[in-house]
DNA sequence: ACCTGAACACCGTTCAAGT
DNA sequence: ACCTGAACACCGTTCAAGT
């Protein structure tokens, strides 16, 4: 004589904190982060959107929450990477942490919006801490002294979670998708603009050209963040901070 | 017979796109990012805020015109420097890099709302391009291929234009200042936390007294992105770039 | 205790109307 | 042509009320 929802042992549903960023994580991965407001976030778990702040003080909260489980999924994986053997040689810590950071990147192509919401949080995060202890344990294990670690951090600065700032990244679909089509036709707008003030910038018009007959089709107008590009970088500062470690150790 | 108003020559204020510009860049510098909305802007200029619309297509419009008006003044600067003669040094190079590197971030750091606004732009703006086109020149007078240009900007990422991305940098100031006082007292919450969560965080902890201990009174604890350490990284790219230069001249 | 509906103070933007 | 007022469709959030 129960009502059918409560016929077996647990409430089906009772909301938590948990299941409330669960689902505010998929939300975010199936529409994007414009997407993810209370409102619509209620709607999405079947609950009217003041239900919510029982369970989150407000919005900033629900952010802090968002990331810290980005936050343990990247801890997770990196968990599941073969530790760093104490006598392994100094040299090693190099390449631990080059895995380390591709592993939290991994992570973070799979939440593309997450990094968005990173940047912005002004408070620390456990996990988001954790990762970093783990980088600076890397560190340590490679000869550097604090003060060169703290240098190391500064200068990989996103980088240390797997994602570089990219100025203008080609990605699209952003706002809704209806409204007018009043300015039609600006899509490849940036090319046209390019072609046309090749004079007012030589050396940008060549090097576009140049790379782009280089590596043939895949390349699009622009800056394109692809893997090895990051790679790239990462390794830039990787080799420079070694070489400084090195120095330390006299 | 004329109204007061039009008494003298010039109609007194003409509203135009550039007056609606440079009044968005003050009210940002004086108020941030999040105090300039369509409203607050047609009330600082004294009209109603669908007049804006004359002016700038939308909101999104308003921000990329205002993104160019500190991209001019980082040009404008940038142009003052000493342009780099064409009988110097290949390593030459590397100094005017990084000096036109450190002009763009004074500009920045006069706004420091710019970055953020930056970052979103999805479009190209000419004198952005212009910016990065003045780089690539140099970078071609290091003797840089056109590849090795490619690669560099990507490394570079947003420190090209004089800006690192920091997680975590310690702010305060955002949101509007009335509202309740519920949540007092989470200040130095921060402090207390890694107090007690030592042990999950050993190196991270140790780290932070490692540096604060060196630098004594002025360092708070976090990450400090000044320019010291700006160009700490800066370097170390500069460095790794100007040797894969060095290598291509075989 | 948890959830709700109505309401408030904001947004950006559309539209028909004024001069 | 430029500017306006009212209105629309959204936000996050407060508050008094329900169970």
């Amino acid at each position: 004589m129960t009502s059918p929802r409560t016929a077996g042992t647990a409430p089906r549903s009772a909301l938590t904190r948990a299941r409330v960023l669960e689902s505010a994580v998929d939300l975010a991965d199936r529409e994007g982060l414009g997407a993810l407001t209370m409102r619509s976030l209620a709607r999405e778990l079947g609950i009217e959107a003041m239900s919510l702040y029982h369970h989150v003080a407000n919005k900033e909260d629900l952010l802090d929450g968002v990331v810290d489980v980005v936050a343990v999924e990247i801890q997770d994986a990196v968990a599941r990477l073969e530790p760093l053997a104490d006598d392994a040689p100094r040299s090693a810590w190099r390449t631990a942490t080059r895995r380390q950071i591709l592993t939290a990147r991994a992570v973070l192509l799979r939440h593309r919006w997450a990094s968005t919401v990173l940047e912005t949080r002004k408070t620390f995060s456990l996990p988001v801490i954790r990762y970093y202890d783990s980088l600076i344990g890397l560190m340590r294990h490679g000869g550097f002294s604090y003060d060169l670690v703290h240098h190391a951090m500064h200068a990989l600065g996103s980088r240390a979670l797997g994602f570089s700032q990219e100025l203008f990244e080609p990605d699209g679909a952003t706002a809704g998708s209806a409204g007018g089509g009043a300015t039609e036709g600006a899509d490849d707008a940036a090319t046209a603009m390019l072609m046309q003030m090749a004079e007012q910038v030589p050396h940008m018009v060549e090097m576009l050209a140049a790379v782009s007959h280089e590596d043939g089709a895949g390349s699009t107008l622009g800056w394109c963040d692809d893997q090895s590009e990051f790679e790239f970088g990462l390794d830039i500062i990787l080799d420079g901070l070694d070489r400084l470690a090195e120095r330390e150790q006299h």
